[in-house]
DNA sequence: AATTTGTATGCAAACGTTTGCGGTAACGTT
DNA sequence: AACGTTACCGCAAACGTTTGCATACAAATT
């Protein structure tokens, strides 16, 4: 099955070389001649060979390798941040290992050890929303750079790359203020949640800011924020004396769930209630009418993260300044507040 | 910023005992006494000894992590996938690095060498479809045990885990005929596409059985297989003078391209025309009416083609038997086919 | 008492690479 | 002719682990 692995030593007793020398000439050392450096160099492409990595970082206490961890895999907007990892990491000759948490908080600390088993130059995470013991992840800063993303903690003194939640919702708020409505409702998360905090205080200050009162009927919370559950909320909005004339569902899935009850309840979108979601999921042009919502730009999210944490890897022991990168985020305008 | 990582040769010396004795203590070796054992074992976690994976994985020619390369890692079909792939492997103690290929030919290749200069023990891969050049592929294969899934090829002898697709398809369209359609249409691939042409002869031979006629006029084929093909097919047959009365698009995200201009040109689904797409994606409940799909367990895909992985890891120099797992997939039947 | 068995441990090599240090020519400088 | 430079190159150690073999002692068998 497997053919022969080279190595620096076949390489070396075939041009009757020492293994240094030939180690050297692979790595352009200055100290080694022209032409033994080229005799060296195509005969190494000649065999194929690839330096052993392990035996690499075996010696250098260093892998390339980098660990992430996300609370699910399946979700689009995941999976757009993992793409921006991949490219930059391989662009800067790192490789990645992912795992997955399922909001599990036991498991997700398992994999931080793992990880460290593995021998990860550094960590990538997106912690599970229900994280309140710290610890651990404190304990594993200790051993390795780690940066967070998306889901953010300030329990947490490390560099975290987020979206401007709170502007972005203050944005999408403002445009439904704009196209004239008045009563605008929001389904939130009750479980305490970064993301949910923000997104609700860029909610509250664009009322104020526009003199809108602010109504605690209106304002809803659940511990999921799915689609069902916008189902639910919305059937619940729509049945109170005074009916919101928009909803702002904090999530995609939420904001297709009040779609779909708006269309059974025979309610016009945009006209009698405009919807607004957080996400651009793919779903959010599926849904007829589309979505408006707010696009989270995860390429860059992930490319941005890895791209500090090499930073960190590079210079491990200078005391960082921790810094909160807020990514800019877009609000995407379609048929569900806007009408051509 | 790092803490000092213990090694054996630091448990040796606190113990009084030889570096060998502590390993094999660890590694649970008959020849160590209890004492020894327990004595190595309780100071080894009280310092947190973690082996150097780099180390063993040197010395041992294995590394525990398998590569695994996916066309785009943003299909949920295909994250799906990566999960039974993560679960089985943590579980089996395999670490994965997951690397996206875009569906770019050269880039596959690249990857797949970087992650034998990785000294990944085992690749899963999902070829992207315009893999003509399987010289480099076969090359690995020479090097490192491989599998595919999903999109297979007979082009290389190697274990491949995929779908019944040509069943599934059959099972799709004998619905159509179950409820009445007489005419189907279907929207297929025009490049090569091992999944297309399975799907394609799973169409026709549930015609032939049903005594259909096949009408290559309402066989149609796209380049690529996306929502706006399937808007722009749909037309096409619906300006037919013979149109048809159900539409099988090889894919979900045609299909919605289908449903989504049926409903625009004012088209009764599924009364007059019904649809049919493939994949269950995420999309298929989100579009009104909702798709009849057929779900492919992607979990099941990753778990299973992992677990054929490990076995020809474990066992490299035997002589394989090359085995197609097809999986099984189950029709979903919702409102685009069947109103209640 | 001598030999064999068994039990528990240590020695040392090996995996492939990098790198500090030292060595040897060849050449240029006095 | 003696010395100092320079340009190339090799020796050997080190990284942490595993493992075949040797060793030590005790117990058991002859």
């Amino acid at each position: 099955m497997k053919g022969p692995i080279p190595t620096l030593k076949e390489i070396a007793e075939k041009l009757e070389l020492s293994i240094s020398t030939v180690s050297r000439a692979l790595n352009n050392h200055p100290d080694i001649s022209p032409k033994t450096k080229d005799r060296v160099q195509t005969l190494a492409s000649e065999l194929n060979y690839i330096p052993n990595i392990f035996a690499r970082g075996f010696r250098a206490h260093k892998t390339n390798i980098i660990g992430v961890i996300v609370p699910n895999i399946t979700h689009y907007f995941t999976t757009t941040i993992i793409r921006g990892i991949l490219e930059e990491a391989s662009s800067q000759g790192y490789r990645v290992i992912v795992s997955e948490s399922n909001n599990d908080v036991k498991k997700q600390s398992e994999m931080l050890n793992t990880m460290i088993q593995f021998g990860v130059d550094g960590v990538l995470m997106s912690i599970s929303k229900m994280t309140r013991d710290v610890d651990s992840i404190l304990k594993v800063m200790n051993t390795l750079p780690l940066i967070l993303f998306d889901k953010a903690s300030n329990k947490i003194p490390c560099t975290q790359v987020v979206i401007n939640e709170e502007e972005a919702s203050y944005d999408a708020i403002e445009h439904l203020i704009n196209i004239g409505k008045k009563r605008i409702a929001i389904i939130k998360e009750s479980e305490y949640s970064y993301n949910s905090e923000k997104r609700f205080s860029g909610y509250l200050r664009a009322l104020r800011e526009n003199n809108i009162p602010i109504d605690e009927k209106i304002i809803l919370s659940v511990d999921d924020i799915s689609l069902n559950q916008g189902k639910r909320m919305t059937n619940i909005l729509m049945s109170l004396k005074q009916k919101p004339d928009a909803i702002f569902a904090i999530t995609d899935s939420a904001a297709i769930g009040v779609i779909k009850t708006l269309k059974k309840l025979n309610i016009k979108i945009p006209e009698e209630v405009a919807v607004v979601g957080f996400s651009n999921s793919t779903h959010s042009t599926i849904i007829e009418p589309q979505l408006t919502t707010v696009d989270q730009p995860g390429q860059k999210i992930g490319s941005v993260a890895i791209k500090y944490l090499i930073e960190e890897i590079n210079k491990p022991n200078e005391e960082f300044v921790y810094k909160t990168i807020a990514v800019k985020s877009n609000l995407i305008i379609r048929n569900s507040t806007f009408n051509v």
